[in-house]
DNA sequence: ACATTAAATTCGA
DNA sequence: TCGAATTTAATGT
């Protein structure tokens, strides 16, 4: 049999994964215990769906570890990539809410550990917790600024600026509160989330490298000035 | 689209 | 188990 002498590393339990997160950190003990309880985990390899549009939306979804990206095909089959969620996110609540299908495929990239919240639970804790209002509010609110940013940017900037936003939405603190300064993600990857080939999406990146916001490395980069990159606006 | 380079995997002692 | 050889993936132009 074969060894595995790198990743030996223990996961947190989910109990302390949510306990940490930016809600399950409002909540008092016990009601963590019954979340905890209800909720189940998975493991989604990378290339794997998360959740299908089209499908109701029962849970809602916590990306542990690990990175995702919402796309929707078109009907004659185009994809476009609207977003990508790096570990720390919680999604879905919308359709959830709702009482709806799911609106869009959502896609591993990386090896991710998934956690899905029963509709149920989330409703009750809407019911009965105000700290728990009190971050959805906070989170739908982040959210809201990230799309409205993400059309100015589509219409009106340049590709590097494109770029250059999509990184710096990736270390925004409200929708990842745990997001280090590594981004681990290819030039491809960065490509889908900006919408733009991978080929230019390599020169943007360098054209950001030498501006000094940020420093490449292979299979992804480090962010070097996260505020001059969330400004940094050319036509 | 092609060339280069870094990383991962296989192979042979 | 070590390092050289080979394959594969990411990057740069």
């Amino acid at each position: 049999m074969r060894s595995f002498p790198r990743e030996q590393i223990q996961e947190p339990s989910l109990h302390d994964v949510l306990r940490q997160s930016a809600w399950g950190s409002r909540l008092p003990e016990d009601v963590l215990i019954r979340v905890t309880d209800a909720t189940e985990e998975r493991h989604v390899a990378a290339g794997e769906l998360v959740a299908r549009a089209g499908a109701p939306a029962r849970h809602w979804i916590g990306l542990i570890d690990g990175f995702v990206k919402m796309s929707v095909t078109s009907r004659d089959g185009r994809l476009s990539t609207l977003s990508g969620l790096a570990s720390g996110a919680w999604f879905g609540e919308g359709s959830v809410m709702k009482a709806e299908q799911r609106r869009y495929d959502v896609f591993a990239l990386r090896d991710s550990r998934v956690a899905f919240v029963p509709a149920e639970t989330f409703e009750w804790l809407r019911r009965t917790s105000f700290p728990f209002n009190h971050y959805l509010q906070q989170l739908m609110n982040a959210r809201m600024s990230l799309f409205i940013g993400l059309l100015e940017h589509d219409r009106l900037l340049g590709v590097e600026s494109r770029v250059a936003h999509a990184l710096a939405s990736l270390l925004d603190p409200d929708l990842y509160p745990f997001a280090s300064d590594v981004v681990k993600l290819n030039q491809d990857e960065v490509g889908l989330l900006a919408n733009v080939s991978r080929q230019r999406a390599n020169v943007a990146l360098q054209t950001l490298q030498a501006a000094g916001f940020i420093a490449l490395e292979r299979g992804g980069l480090r962010i070097l000035d996260i505020d001059r990159l969330r400004e940094f606006s050319v036509p």
